[in-house]
DNA sequence: ATAGCCATGTAATAACCGCTACACTTTCTG
DNA sequence: CAGAAAGTGTAGCGGTTATTACATGGCTAT
């Protein structure tokens, strides 16, 4: 054996940083969505997660770093958490209602409320490869309904109607929602919502009162 | 000369207080919206305010308390911009639009996004008679739209409207606006946006596009 | 003028922060 | 099994923080 396989070396040490790295990264997110950025402690987070301190420099290099890394993979969630694929085969209603209330549940998820919030006061001080693919999931979520609205020829201009049914299903909610942690929805509510403005959008204010 | 006049007395005391608080205050403002909370730093208030360290603690008592003392005038601020009263006599269309500019306007000011990034990410620390009136301005504008658009009778469900009407002005530019400090819009922007909306709202999507 | 009051300026306290250094143990590799 | 590499624990450094204490100055009223 004079030549060992190339590709399959040194297994465990890799796993055995990703499996650290996994475990800073749980800690730091918890820490990070309910302290915010300058209230967070690092020692807190290593404190939470086990492991050392230097392991943690050793991985993120700094503070901000360790941010970034959390700031990124809750964003990219959130993107996946948007990303639905069915519905291709509902009606227009049908169809538009199960994308609404799949966009208003994500929005108003705990976790991403969390994540909202940090975004917003600390959009500052992030990265711009988090920055730049920020509306991405947005405006992926709005093709989505465009061509949805589009194949069903519901509408003359699919792309301002998508965008109205975003910012409606949206406006009532999140907002308040972001600023108030108590405030809760219920799911017949955002049932509801989602219909009414569906409604509206699709058939004016006076079939919608 | 036995009695002195019982009101009339320590004039300038109090004139010296006031005016030592509202200029710890201005500087408050000032470090909180542009560093955050955790990040302003009170030394940092007294440095640019002048006077001493201990006068602005016998007034605010501590760090929150000047937060509070800062926030409560800045959204009392806020509010006062959104009232507007003129736009009576104007026509439907005309109203609409002189209203929806001028809350965009207000919205995107900023002062008052800066305001806002603050408010939601510190929405947790501030006291409830903030919070209890936090929606207040919101409210108060939602009903003067809706009685604008009773008294013209523009459709059968003014509240209604009125609600879509705001969300959707707000919708496309607000959380943009708050994430990203280099998002600019032009006036003319906001006056076809706020146009484009009114026509969606009263004469649905078809009319719209 | 004298006594009292309040603002001032400055210094000190005590705690915590991010971050680094270092000696030690564990784990993997050849 | 020897040695390299990586993880661990702790202790410490330099800095900043909110907050308090105190000695000093200017003002008002008697």
């Amino acid at each position: 054996m004079v030549v060992d396989p190339p590709p399959p070396k040194a297994a465990h040490p890799q796993d055995r940083g990703a499996a650290r790295r996994e475990a800073f990264l749980n800690a730091a997110r918890e820490v990070f969505l309910e302290q915010g950025y300058e209230a967070a402690s690092v020692n807190d987070v290593v404190r939470r997660a086990g492991g050392s301190l230097a392991t943690l420099y050793a991985q993120f290099g700094n503070k901000e770093g360790l941010f970034h890394a959390v700031m990124a993979e809750q964003y990219a969630r959130f993107v996946q958490a948007l990303a639905v694929k069915g519905a291709d085969h509902l009606s227009l209603e049908e169809g538009l209602q199960a994308l609404g209330e799949h966009f208003l549940q994500a929005l108003l998820a705990r976790e991403n409320l969390a994540f909202f919030r940090i975004f917003v006061g600390e959009a500052h001080k992030l990265p711009k490869a988090v920055l730049d693919t920020r509306s991405s999931g947005w405006e992926n979520l709005q093709g989505v309904v465009t061509e949805f609205l589009r194949r069903h020829q519901a509408v003359p201009d699919p792309q301002a109607a998508a965008s109205y049914l975003l910012d409606l299903w949206r406006g009532r909610h999140h907002f308040r929602a972001m600023t108030n942690e108590a405030y809760a929805v219920s799911d017949e509510e955002i049932s509801q919502h989602v219909a009414k403005v569906i409604r509206v959008v699709l058939y004016g204010v006076t079939t919608g009162a």
